[in-house]
DNA sequence: CAGTGGTCTAGACCACGCG
DNA sequence: GCGTGGTCTAGACCACTGT
């Protein structure tokens, strides 16, 4: 019932986690591994897939495979205790169908785009795009910021527009990249990311932003704590109930 | 720069969304669809795989690959609005070394184990583990619940614990379903699930519950709602930093 | 039974990194 | 240049579904 690629996998991490392959070392290349586990190349490459996306193990084009262990995951939300390299660049386009409906804007509304590409290591981690109405605001232009994921500018936002309070949504799936993501991340294709639809509205219903931030599951993950009182005896649950 | 498998996966997109294959309706097997666009099957399936896991297309061994459209997710956390059917059974078992860890038992410490496996339409929908030691509490027996993420079993802790509040922690990651998940969720072993890894720790430091909740990324995902005040200038931010 | 997807093979060819 | 991974081919064989 377990798969080929799978079983290749599970020994892969048995030997890591035994200190067999130590961290930073080398594997060897995929072609010697395939004929050692007698198995063909594409099945090998699956078996590193699941160990690259479990962040055991990282790939480099031209380079080969490297254990990784027990991966620091970039955590979203929150300021990283790292330093990041956070690029911003911003752009002017027009809301089309799609961004129009999440931003509850008009198709061809003005709207500035700003895309973050934070870096650790000089490695890509994390990408965020932010689209904020011209409605909204006009917004300065930055060149770098210490929030990989914008926040910067929603509070710039909130503050500026003298709005009290506002409401944040987050929408988390998982899917594979854009190949323009994949570009961007330096990620292979196959690397699922978690995407994380973020609309912030104001309490009068306005949305000030919307931001799409793209983490590749290697890299990174979503934490969030809540505090919960003792229930009234009839659970308690809020409503973002189905779709 | 653009893959073959995505070329394809545009096209096939784009003729879901103009209609041009209705919701319901079976694709041509792949065979014919590889032949069609000229490539193989491999990096056909590869394309059918983007849309699946995008909502779009359904696979069933045997029958073919079928239309679902904008498909309905099963939202974490929140009551869906449709009714679930969620099976639970109960296991007693030790803590294993990383099990122990995320409960701060010691090893072989006595644990309830809850798996809650929800369905919707009689195919199952997602799969909840949840962990609960001995020293916190023994739980009733249930073979049903309302809830698929086991909000029952928790509520009910705290109720009986007489615990007045508790932090809630949600580590969200993206990976590969184990083949135990897969089989039980019936999902294909290359569907990126989401990984929700759930601890519930009591004021006093005591983790009275982990959970493991696993999500196939084409039929769920997680939200969140947050209200934001405005910031004190300095910018807000949790703590929940690194790793 | 026939038809479908699930998995795997044994290569091929290209693009990238480094010396 | 050479060795590496990235992608793709053209099949094979098995497991599952429905008639």
């Amino acid at each position: 019932m377990t798969a080929r690629h799978q079983q290749v996998a599970d020994d892969l991490r048995r030997r890591i986690a035994m200190g067999e392959l130590a961290i930073g070392q080398r594997l060897p290349p995929e072609t010697q591994l395939a004929t050692h586990y007698r198995v063909s190349t594409p099945t090998l490459r699956d078996a590193l897939e699941l160990l690259r996306v479990e962040g055991l193990v990282e790939k480099f084009q031209g380079r080969g495979n490297f254990v990784r262990m027990p991966s620091r995951r970039l955590a979203y939300p929150g300021k990283p205790g790292v330093a990041l390299h956070v690029i911003v660049s911003s752009t002017e386009i027009t809301a089309s169908g799609d961004l129009a409906t999440r931003l509850r804007a008009r198709p061809d509304a003005p709207v500035t785009e700003l895309v973050y590409l934070s870096q650790r290591d000089g490695s890509p981690h994390s990408l965020a795009h932010i689209y904020v109405p011209h409605v909204v605001a006009r917004l300065p232009r930055h060149k770098t910021s210490a929030s990989p994921w914008g926040d910067d500018v929603i509070d710039h936002l909130i503050m500026q527009a003298d709005i009290p309070v506002a409401t944040s949504t987050d929408q988390v799936t998982a899917r594979f990249p854009t190949s323009a993501e994949a570009q961007s991340l330096r990620i292979a294709v196959r690397t699922p990311v978690l995407a994380i639809e973020r609309t912030t509205t104001a309490d009068n219903g306005v949305v000030i932003a919307f931001s799409l931030l793209v983490l590749p599951s290697d890299r990174g993950q979503v934490v969030r704590t809540t505090r919960i009182k003792r229930p009234a005896n009839p659970p308690r649950g809020k409503e973002p109930s189905d779709d």
